[in-house]
DNA sequence: CAGGAAATTGAACGAGCGTTCAAATATATA
DNA sequence: TATATATTTGAACGCTCGTTCAATTTCCTG
């Protein structure tokens, strides 16, 4: 709000007086203002990491004075817990948008889970950055701990759900679709982790393809012991 | 040093003297004095979290005063960036001593490292508070990335030669154990998060069996297309 | 025991932090 | 057009931050 303010972009209507002030601010809806907010938090959290999460540098990137956001937000915590939530929704929203174009059946649809996964929108070395500060904050905040379990917890269930049909399909009785899940979630997780801290140590495609492999040998090894297999 | 100081242990000789000025403090050997802030450093990101990683908390922890920090160290970042080395180093002591018992040939010793990964030395949210803070730090830090890049590399290469000598003792040519070191510690690395971020998702005793399981299905499932298998 | 090197102290500085709140302003309504 | 209401502003408060540096203190050396 210093010098390059950027008010409104509808000045055709002020025209008619040449010497009308400018307005000096936009009142907006609270929904829509507590938006600009959240979207402002995650775009400072992805700039400049725990150094960006400070109510000046968020009010100035949202264009708004310091004061506001105390208006909008109870405190700078539930400013942080809302972007949480914010953020895990619209990466699900990516998940979901991939299984919805998936081709039918479980392994295909797995498939798309992990083409998902390993895709630029969610291998972005800012995603986890923004992601660390919500993991070292969850420690001492419940509020941001919550929306970690929810956003796990969600995610897990989809896993279970695809895992399940998947054995279901092939009549694999004897594997747990949630611990299963537990441990490819896990996969998942890790690889996407040390990927955007590094990524230079392996590529999408090799991350993909240790996913796709594991699904593989968890129906391989189904039900079989190990020596019961030639060889 | 506020009220509350416990400057030696060696109150013994100072007893010739009833009036003896107590010493105000003691000097140390460079070497020492590090460790020392390193250790204070590390307690404080236990304890703290972000907030803890203050140079005013780190002197009053170590006993110190605020400005002897910048003394043995040129700027917090150093402080920080050798307080990751000292954490990585003390890590992979757990897993060397796990691996140094361990009964030989390479599947037990696979078997003795996930141990030491479920043990209650790795285990542990403090931990994983800690790393976090880290991990954050290490987007604009290039110096604390630098000691990331060291201690991923190191874990990949054990991890690396151990699955290689499973590999090579079973005959199995077909597998890369430098990509199959990725994923692996891939899942390591994300069961060890996510139960350090919620240990109720599951037992440590379940992530144990899901490691165990990827080794074995690697095994079974080298060198034999799908449709091969009986069944 | 005296002298000097260096480890240690702690006040000071300028900056940024989250939050508060009275005043100013925009907009819907009458 | 006038009024009421709620959004928005921005100064102010009390605090903590990392770093600097002159003064103090310890302890080794001669």
């Amino acid at each position: 709000m210093s010098e390059t303010s950027h008010p409104s972009e509808s000045a055709g209507a002020d025209l008619r007086r040449a010497a009308e002030p400018t307005r000096k601010f936009e009142r907006q809806l609270p929904d829509d203002r507590r938006r600009e907010l959240v979207a402002a938090t995650i775009r400072c959290l992805a700039r400049e990491g725990h150094d960006g999460l400070s109510i000046r540098r968020i009010a100035q990137e949202a264009g708004v004075s310091i004061g506001l956001i105390n208006h909008h937000f109870p405190s700078k915590t539930a400013l942080v817990a809302e972007a949480y939530r914010s953020l895990a929704h619209s990466l699900s929203g990516v998940f979901a948008a991939a299984l919805a174009e998936a081709p039918p059946g479980p392994r295909a649809r797995l498939s798309a889970y992990f083409a998902a996964s390993f895709s630029d929108a969610n291998l972005d070395p800012d995603i986890l950055h923004i992601w660390t500060v919500f993991w070292s904050l969850s420690r001492h905040q419940p509020e941001v701990a919550e929306v970690h379990h929810e956003t796990y917890r969600a995610t897990l269930e989809l896993l279970t759900r695809l895992i399940g049909d998947l054995t279901a399909e092939a009549g694999l009785a004897d594997i747990d679709p949630a611990l299963s899940a537990i441990g490819l979630n896990a996969m998942l997780d890790g690889l996407w982790l040390e990927w955007c801290l590094n990524p230079r140590t392996f590529s999408p495609a090799e991350g993909l393809r240790l996913c796709e492999r594991w699904v593989d040998q968890m129906i391989l090894g189904a039900g079989q012991p190990l020596a019961r297999c030639p060889g």
